[in-house]
This record gives C-alpha cells, sequence and structure tokens, in this order.
DNA sequence: CTCTCTATCTTTACATCGTAAAGATCAGAT
DNA sequence: ATCTGATCTTTACGATGTAAAGATAGAGAG
C-alpha cells in the first residue's frame, strides 16, 4: 500500500480532475441536464452506484476488502455517503446479498431451462449452483457466510426465500410430488434438507480449498465438477445410507 | 496527554502507575483476582493463558467479539502481548482453532465408542459432528468459516487432518472396503464428498438459521437431530438420486 | 554475588474501520 | 426568488490490528 490515503479519502478520478483550491470545493459544475447515464455529482442514483461500486470492490479486493469506505472511494463519494442509503455496513451487505441471490436465481433457472434429459434435469440446479459461487467466490460468501445480514429487509427476504421455493420446488419435481406450502412429511423435509445441505457443504468445502485433499487422490484431472456429478448420481453405500 | 485509549486497556490497572521513572512496574507481582493455579506476571504460561481466554471470550462475545485486544483483555495483559505468541491475529485464530479440532474429534471418536448398532454406529458421528457444532458455535465458526486461517501451522494441520482422516475411515467402514492413503476411485471420493458436504452444510445452515423454515413446517416437535437422522436414513427419491 | 543477555511483556504510535453528528449543497415546492 | 428537506461532506470518536521501542525479570557467566 502505497498510498494509504491519508490525503483525500475521496480518492475518485472521473473524467473531471478537477482538484482545486480548497477540498472541498465544488465538485459539481457538470449537470448540464444531468446526463442520465451515470456519476452526475449530487448523484441522482448512487445507490444503485453504491451497489455497483460494492460489486466491483468485492470482485477486486474479496471480502475482506469489501468495506463501506472502500465502497464510498470506488464510487467517488465521501465515506459517509452509504451510510445515507444503507444505514450500515449491514444494510449494505444485506442488500447486496439480495443482488447476489437475483444473480444465483436466475443463473439457476436459466440452467433449469437448458436441460433436455430427466439426467440432465435433476443435475442442472446442482451444478449451477457450484458454478456460480465458484464464478462468484466473494458473492457467495456475502450470502452465506457473512453473520451480518438482515433478513427482515424486504428486499433479500425475498430473493433469498425466492431461491428456497426454487429448491423446494426442484425436489418436489423429483420426487413426483406436491410439496405443500404450510405443511411437510418428515420425509420431505429430509430430501430437501439433503439436497440443499449436499450442495451448500460441497460448494463452502470446495471454496475453502477443502476438498483439495480428495480431488487430488482421484483419477487424474478429475474436476470438482465430476465429483459433485458423482456425489449426486454414484450408487449409495450398500448397508446404510450416506 | 491520556488521549489515547481513554480507558485503562488492561481492565485492571492496579492502580495508578503514573511515575514518571521507573514507571509502569509495579505490576504487584502478585495473582490478581483468580489465580489459584498461577496467573504471575512476567507470565510463564500466557500462551496457553492466552488460548483459554479466547476461548472464554468466543463462549461469552461470539465470534465477533473476539478479537486479539479482547483476549489480552480477558488475560489481564497488555493488548500487545498475544503478538509475541501467535505473530498475529490469523495465528492466534489457527491456534484456537486446532484446539476445536481435538475437542471435535474427541468428541466423534467418543460418541462412535458408545455405539452398539450398526445403525448407530453410522449415525453417531454425523450426531455428534452436529451436536458440537451446536454446543459450541463459536469455535466451530472459527474453524470453518474464517478465512483468517493458517493451515501451515502444524498443529492446526495436524488437528484438521485427523479430523478428515476420522471421515474417510468411517466411510470406509461403512463401504466395507479399505481406503487408501493415496489414491481414491471415483465412487469413493463421491462417498467421502457426500457424507462430508451433507453433514457440514446441514451444520452451516442450521447454524446461521436456514433450516428454521424446514423445521417449522414439519410435524410439531421435529428436532433439528430427527431431521438429520431422516435425511441420512430416509430413502432417496426414486427416480434419481437427491 | 553481580552483571549482562535475552525472551517476554508494556507503551506508544499509526492507519484503518464503522458510525454519529453537524455543516454544506442542491432540487424542487411554495 | 426563498424556503425546505433530502442528499452528500466534514469532522470527530472509539475500536481494532500491527509495528516499534522501552521496560522487566529470569538465567547464565564472570
Amino acid at each position: 500500500m502505497a498510498k494509504t490515503d491519508t490525503k483525500s479519502e475521496t480518492a475518485r478520478s472521473p473524467r473531471a480532475p478537477r482538484k482545486t483550491t480548497s477540498t472541498a470545493a465544488s465538485r459539481t459544475s457538470r449537470r448540464a441536464g444531468s446526463a442520465k447515464t451515470e456519476t452526475p455529482y449530487h448523484h441522482g442514483a448512487l445507490r444503485e452506484a453504491l451497489l455497483q461500486a460494492a460489486e466491483r470492490v468485492l470482485e477486486r479486493d474479496g471480502l475482506a476488502g469489501l468495506t463501506l469506505r472502500a465502497v464510498a472511494r470506488e464510487a467517488g463519494v465521501s465515506h459517509a455517503a452509504p451510510t445515507h442509503h444503507f444505514g450500515d455496513l449491514t444494510g449494505l451487505l444485506s442488500e447486496l446479498a439480495a443482488v447476489g441471490f437475483r444473480q444465483f436465481n436466475a443463473a439457476m433457472a436459466a440452467s433449469c431451462e437448458a436441460a433436455t434429459t430427466p439426467l440432465e434435469a435433476a443435475l442442472a440446479r446442482p451444478k449451477a449452483y457450484v458454478a456460480y459461487a465458484q464464478a462468484h467466490p466473494g458473492m457467495y460468501g456475502i450470502m452465506f457466510r457473512t453473520e451480518r445480514l438482515d433478513y427482515s429487509r424486504p428486499s433479500l427476504h425475498e430473493a433469498a426465500e425466492a431461491s428456497f421455493a426454487g429448491l423446494a420446488n426442484a425436489v418436489g419435481m423429483m420426487r413426483q410430488e406436491q410439496i405443500s406450502r404450510d405443511a411437510l412429511t418428515l420425509n420431505q423435509g429430509a430430501a430437501i434438507a439433503r439436497a440443499w445441505s449436499m450442495v451448500h457443504g460441497f460448494t463452502t468445502l470446495l471454496l475453502d480449498g477443502r476438498l483439495e485433499d480428495i480431488l487430488g487422490r482421484l483419477p487424474e484431472g478429475t474436476t470438482a465438477e465430476r465429483l459433485l456429478e458423482a456425489m449426486l448420481t454414484a450408487p449409495v453405500t450398500p448397508k446404510h445410507p450416506a
């Protein structure tokens, strides 16, 4: 860190490298009807801009680098600006997680669409699940390994709920039975919990590198996806399952 | 003066250690408070004491409260003392995780010992796994959801390895075949990954409260343990496995 | 026994973080 | 045009991790 940012905290540099007299100064002089594209200066769409900035920071610097101040820096606003839109860090993370869940759900839905055979259909969801997590480990971390999430926020609650509903639905399809909205048999619950636990557990272990040990001992060049496929299709041990 | 650290930071502050010359000293070289065993002051066993303090802080204040300074406070030493023994936060967390893995392994081993029937034997490990996590959620978090772990530390590496070996061994037992040290068939790897993923995934989802939704829809009074049991024993869906 | 050495612990200092509160600024309604 | 409220910036504070320098005590050498 040669920078250390002791100086300006708002390390932005949009097209207009203004930098004038007193630090405060006017960051404006660029309205001109406010071209609706991006980053006008009393912002207008800061909330969205912050979420996108957060996504960029997350991809670039990982979970540890995702701080309120870093996001504000990335968006080119003062470090306290996010507070007004998200309340606190929990708020920002929660909204970001909601974005992630929506991407996540979309990815799984698209993958299911593309399936043709029943076997493909059965594997499409889990594969898309893991693939999303591998492609966006930071986002997956936000969604599933952050204790700082507020599920009472409607956007997050809704997006996460949709994810769960999709899962329950998929399991119902596979069992060829209707999954009720408000009551489950033990076996139904077990089937859902098993599917979710297996895929979620696999994903977190994989992202944490804890499966390297297994992958390294498998036949040359076996990928994580192949292992997942085997997990889901290989016959369960004779005596007792699992 | 007195601008940094308004609090005494050492929580105790025997008496005013002002004096310019010889200064602080006077740490009383006696025990403070408890110390029936020993908490002498050029400590002698600070490393152990810090680990125990960390465990206490973790149980009391949770993961978020577990900071280097909080641990030092709990142990009654200066905030920089841990550095000398653990290098940095990663060091402390790693050593603490090693302690956790040892407890964890011991709990599972004990549970397996107690099993009599084959079914019990098959369920003992997973149940103990989840039970440990429920009893020590903070520790489980340190072990499995902290990116700040250094597996190159021998103690951690060894303890985690033992955990994995126990798992592989249990799976081998259940499949009634020998699991080689350095090569696995795809089906063997899949069986291990499935068992681990399922139990680990179930545990993290449970601790995050993400299974409440399912548990609430199950027959009145169904516990998490019962659900786990059903997951592990209920017949897999007819068409294609979960 | 005294003296020095060294591992251990304490102080001090600093950059960063989240958050609160007060000041500045702009968009619109009156 | 002025007033008002939402939006953004400054300033400030306590907390954290970590580095560096000072103090302390126990052990070994003379």
